[in-house]
DNA sequence: AAAATCATCAACCGCGATCGC
DNA sequence: TGCGATCGCGGTTGATGATTT
């Protein structure tokens, strides 16, 4: 079998990418989706490659991104997560709704190695020395601002209001916006009933009704750039193969379930 | 203050898996 | 069923800012 030329030796753009090419990006997405990666980029009038405008997408622009530092909870659970599964990053990022594969690899190897190298048993709550986000560039410090900014406010929903979309699903969280402890994922014995209609197709299109009050569903708040979220964005769009994935976790989860209605404390 | 070193993370690369003709 | 095209994953790199010397 014969490989396709690299994106340099076609002409094509390569290295960090400019904020006229993510509106670019975002924009042609919104619009028509991603059906073909290939042939994305020219039909958007990008000079980069389709597995470039991927990575892009699905690295930094989806709006189901969540961004900032990891939480003590979120490392945790990667650890446990890396533990169990190996580095099977695209697994683990499947259960922390939110984060990319990417990012899990860059952390687990910039921080969560080393630190179990240091301690055999390290705790959630241990004092660690946390540097700032790095601001790459001019160019860039607008959007890692605004990313941050906008990973600060949760819009919380309703357990009852209107789920209309996947995407919608995308970042849920239980238990007041915080993750999974690693080791409720050993041991979920407390968890809220779920309506069976929750998880059925329907449920995709219409408002699903959960019969827990506890429970509540999160979203992150788009980025302020380049995204026009709200009046613009069509989050059928931001569907993604590790959606699945995250769903079944959380279907695993909620099926595993007691007659408590109160969710654990993460 | 400058140079050297370290840490972070976006992006690239190559390969195996999967898809579709 | 075979084969080419495409996708997605995991490993790696390199640019850049932070920290240390």
């Amino acid at each position: 079998m014969v490989r396709a030329p690299c994106c340099e030796k076609m002409g094509l753009k390569k290295g960090p990418w400019a904020p006229e090419e993510d509106q670019i990006l975002t924009s042609y997405i919104q619009k028509h989706g991603h059906g073909n990666w290939r042939a994305l980029p020219k039909q958007a009038g990008l000079l980069r490659c389709g597995k470039s405008c991927r990575l892009r997408w699905i690295n930094y622009l989806r709006p189901d991104i969540k961004r900032g530092n990891f939480t003590d909870e979120e490392e945790e659970t990667i650890i446990k997560l890396h533990e169990m599964l190996g580095n099977r990053w695209s697994a683990i990022a499947a259960k922390l709704p939110g984060r990319t594969d990417n990012e899990i690899k860059n952390v687990w190897h910039t921080n969560l190695k080393k630190r179990l190298l240091k301690t055999d048993h390290p705790t959630p709550n241990s004092k660690r020395v946390t540097r700032p986000k790095i601001k790459r560039s001019d160019s860039d410090s607008s959007i890692i601002t605004q990313s941050e900014t906008a990973n600060l406010n949760f819009r919380e929903m309703d357990t009852t209001s209107a789920c209309t979309t996947s995407s919608d699903f995308s970042s849920v969280t239980v238990g007041d916006s915080k993750n999974i402890k690693s080791e409720d994922i050993e041991s979920l014995e407390t968890m809220p009933v779920i309506d069976e209609s929750f998880w059925s197709e329907a449920a995709m299109d219409e408002a699903p009704t959960m019969s827990s009050k506890s429970l509540t569903i999160t979203h992150d708040m788009p980025l302020q750039y380049p995204f026009n979220y709200e009046e613009n964005f069509q989050p059928s769009h931001a569907y993604d193969s590790n959606f699945d994935d995250g769903m079944d976790f959380w279907y695993d989860i909620f099926t595993r379930t007691s007659d408590s209605t109160e969710l654990p404390e993460f």
